[in-house]
DNA sequence: CAGTTATGTGAACACGTGTTCATAGCATTC
DNA sequence: GAATGCTATGAACACGTGTTCACATAACTG
């Protein structure tokens, strides 16, 4: 049906040799820095190709080197929790300047293990998984495929699999020492989903610091990491007369909810009636407004060290798995 | 220096055919739905095949059938605006149940037109950009590269090029109809980046309207979309004593902005002092303490149309180029 | 001038797949 | 029993590129 030399097809290098009257070879070096290849022939085949819109198909070269396919997958959290839209944006942009191009999965609550593992079809130099509960599974098939493998997040201790990860505990006990340095006695926890070592990670840290100060938890609750769900905790909180004077939430997004319904629902004042510390320090908590005090858990420092683990890797494949820590700072502002 | 065999190199169809006692021929077809081969056979390699880690090489296997690439690139607006982080949310799922694999560019404030020039290289299904500036000389090399190029929030009038986008204009006038029945006859208009279609089309929209009830604009100012920018322009009409009782943001995330000044630096009550109305309705618009009234733009219809638009123009690669309107809706909520 | 080195060039190969082609065996049909 | 159709299979090809190889030619070097 369709003539041999439809248009609707890319056009290839052997075309834009026939065009300028030389070989093959002489296009694909034309496109090659540092290629043997007379400075006026270059510049024909380039002004020839640009005509007929010629551009190699990167599919093509990629299978060429084997092991440089300069694509990088990245799993990222749900883009409707800020901090995970952040880094991405952070991450997508840096990547580039690594001259690799980010195949993006995920992005909302239900992440189909099935799709991570088809994106595994591609040679990818590296895949990049941000928090999630699939990295066991999939950390498996990437080291039997020879694909790098950084998580961040999270840590996992495995072959090829190179970790960033904030120290939670760490974070959470600032958190709690600004508390009760602000006299706060009656100190609640507001996690997110508790099957996730990073929500872990901050009550124990939360429950450890508060044993120190010899006191114990007033409340532990969770909600899902949503504005709507702090909002919804702290408003069952308050009608069933939980006695608080501060509480720390596993992310800020939650905290903002919290402080809405304290304020609406609870007519309570922040921070005389309640203090309210969150985590993350996304933009929206420096919001005049919000004025969020919050455990900031920095994203360019978490993306810089993405990007050093996974040139790192690139170098040397075979290297020793390394864990960078990301240390956690107090925000002070006007909740606390 | 390396072995030829180095396990650094991913495992091919030949290696497994070696392991299984096939031909690499029977390899291919284990992976091909529908192809002829003997049952046993086809289970024996698909062990071999899972035991050795084996899997198809994507790249490979586009290669093949030109014109099948499954890979999609997204140019995305910045994410830090959340209604570009929850388009992107949605795009990349619904992508995913099409089976295509997303490259993600840009999410941030300074896009390179060469990096969405580079992705071109990969033979992509369709290249879907989000609004941006760079639409004309990218659609002029889609065309070439006879890559079908989908665009969201503005309207182009090219072959192969179908677009979605919100009616800018009759958004802006239900805005301008609903603060006139309030009572608001001083309104004013705060815009993005003043050279966008979709900022030109709503202040049209927004003065047109406003003729029509016998007024003329109190305040035409601009901002660059976000929450900060909202905030410092309502920050400066107030210094500068503007007198207005009514006024029509671009986007939601400046109507937040000018909420919190209006709120704090005005000391003004809304909507008593002040109506406001955005645009968008991102998710945040809905939350208690913003309960703000807005144009909604709505992503879910948006999306889905994307979505169509690429299949038919997949399925038809030579139809006409069509716009797909999305009508703005009202929603009322508590600052008008 | 002979000898070495740098520069150009096209043919041929390799990358790893999906698919066509030719062939063969086997079962079914008239 | 011959003819037909279906299933199964390996060899060979095509996809579009980067790079090596072999071989020229030109430019230096002593």
């Amino acid at each position: 049906m369709q003539n041999k030399d439809r248009p609707s097809r890319r056009i290839t290098a052997a075309q834009v040799a026939e065009a300028a009257g030389v070989s093959r070879s002489a296009v694909s070096r034309a496109f090659t820095a540092g290629a043997y290849l007379d400075r006026a022939k270059r510049e024909k085949i380039l002004k020839v190709a640009q005509e007929l819109g010629y551009r190699p198909n990167a599919l093509a070269a990629g299978l060429q080197a084997a092991g440089r396919s300069d694509l990088v997958a990245i799993v990222t959290g749900d883009l409707v929790n800020h901090y995970d839209a952040e880094i991405l944006a952070r991450l997508v942009q840096s990547l580039r300047g690594l001259g690799k191009w980010p195949v993006v999965l995920g992005g909302h609550e239900d992440l189909r293990e099935e799709d991570v593992l088809g994106v595994l079809g591609y040679p990818l130099d590296a895949l990049i998984l941000r928090g999630g509960s699939v990295a066991e599974s999939v950390a498996l098939h990437c080291a039997k495929l020879n694909i790098p493998m950084i998580l961040s997040g999270r840590v996992m201790t495995a072959p090829g699999v190179d970790c960033v990860c904030c120290d939670n505990a760490r974070g959470a006990a600032m958190a709690v020492r600004a508390l009760v340095a602000r006299g706060r006695r009656k100190l609640g926890y507001l996690g997110g989903v508790p099957h996730l070592s990073s929500d872990q990670d901050r009550r124990t840290g939360f429950e450890a610091a508060l044993a120190e100060e010899g006191l114990s938890p007033a409340v532990l609750a969770h909600a899902d990491y949503s504005f709507e769900g702090g909002y919804a905790a702290a408003r069952d909180l308050l009608a069933g007369g939980a006695e608080i004077d501060g509480l720390f939430c596993a992310n800020d997004a939650m905290a903002l909810g919290v402080m809405a319904a304290a304020r609406q629902e609870g007519g309570l004042s922040i921070p005389e009636d309640l203090s309210i510390i969150g985590f993350d320090d996304i933009s929206m908590a420096a919001w005049p407004g919000f004025d969020l005090t919050t455990v900031r858990n920095d994203m360019d420092q978490t993306v810089s060290q993405i990007l050093r683990l996974l040139s790192a890797r690139l170098e040397a494949p075979g290297k020793d798995n390394e864990v960078a820590w990301i240390e956690p700072e107090l925000i002070l502002r006007g909740t606390h």
